[in-house]
DNA sequence: AATTTAAGTCAACACTTGTACACTGAGTTT
DNA sequence: AAACTCAGTGTACAAGTGTTGACTTAAATT
């Protein structure tokens, strides 16, 4: 890649990191002004338009930055849930929130925005959401676990709750982090994390006594 | 109540209405304006500041309006369930959706402001939910099918679980509405009722085979 | 070495925004 | 009947917004 090429795929990249900076610190991104990511890189307002038409393109393109980071985490996830023999629930739930923790921005943007103010990237945001949904359900589908359950569209149902229901587990521990004060947190962490291991318990219990078309 | 204060009280709730409106058709409430909101009633910017010192104040109002008429709804809903000897899955699933058909601006404000961009109207929603799941599994308590749960608290986690796939169910609901036309619309809502009994079904068998504190 | 390309700059525009302040006039109280 | 209240008006301002067009200047191409 030359040397132009190079320092303006650096600024685009400044411009979607600072996009994502903003929007998850306190506000939403469709609050977030094209000057303010700018202002935040370190740009003049007008050069924004070298790299993106509008705001709502910007967006689109963080969905899909932000989508394919979060596909990464969610497939290590998966890996190291199934692979074990003795699959242990409450460790991997402790797993998820440590990724949580980890990039907390992609996750809150993610989330956030799936309901947001702009269409197309909520759009966007619905489309990766049936790939996520998919390729959990795919590896339920390959796992011994389930064998029984001979209905591969029932397989998709459990990995589309357990999809639905980990944005508002992300969600609720990162709010925990804004409300609480650091002692009491570590409590309310831990309970939160046996109350997420009993949801996800019950869910699998109805799996494990299901019949498929019934 | 005397001529003037009703008068107020009408300007009031325009002004309520009109926020609510803006604020579930495409955009969120935190990309509305003072202005607008004021220019939709007929009023002067400036009338704003006699019924409300800013914006976020009517956000929280606003939450509180919707919080009690949707807790009516639910209410409603809950005990349609739990009256039916034979309750049947399927057909509370369509009065729910029924329900957000009939007031989808309560749903689709409630949710998408959940996750959004006012730190105050995300607390007050926050608290509301919790009162959602409190009163759902206080039923599931008094109801004759899940007394072999021993503990409260498991009945509380099936609450927390159904109160969120609800909102989940919700939103999907409406967005097949803005992205389908009508000749698939019909057959993609009744694909996707199918859907959530499934899934509604699966919870309630893990229940079924639960045994406390394991 | 001369020419072209394009990321970033600069100044300026037409708007919208929240809010302060003084004012009006119908409804209320005295 | 006089005095008072206060919802709604009108004007005004400073600040922020998206977008325009013409410019510089280093890197790339010829």
């Amino acid at each position: 890649m030359s040397i132009r090429d190079e320092r303006k795929q650096q600024s685009r990249q400044a411009l979607l990191d600072a996009a994502l900076k903003l929007s998850t610190s306190g506000r939403s991104f469709s609050t977030i002004s094209l000057r303010e990511i700018a202002r935040e890189v370190g740009l003049v307002p007008t050069a924004f338009y070298r790299h993106f038409e509008d705001m709502d393109q910007l967006g689109c393109n963080l969905v899909e930055q932000v989508s394919l980071r979060l596909r990464e985490v969610i497939l290590q996830l998966r890996q190291g849930y199934f692979i074990q023999q003795n699959a242990k629930t409450r460790s991997s739930i402790e797993l998820f929130f440590k990724a949580v923790d980890e990039s907390p921005q992609d996750w809150l943007f993610f989330i956030a925005e799936r309901w947001g103010g702009s269409l197309t990237v909520r759009q966007e945001i619905a489309n990766e959401i049936d790939i996520l949904i998919a390729g959990l359900g795919n590896d339920l589908t390959e796992s011994t676990s389930f064998k029984h359950v001979e209905s591969a569209e029932d397989l998709m149902v459990i990995s589309t709750i357990l999809i639905n229901l980990s944005f508002t587990w992300a969600m609720t521990w990162r709010n925990m982090r804004e409300n609480l004060n650091p002692p009491q947190l570590a409590t309310e962490q831990q309970q939160y994390i046996d109350q997420v291991t009993v949801q996800v318990r019950l869910l699998f219990r109805g799996i494990e006594n299901w019949q498929s078309a019934e």
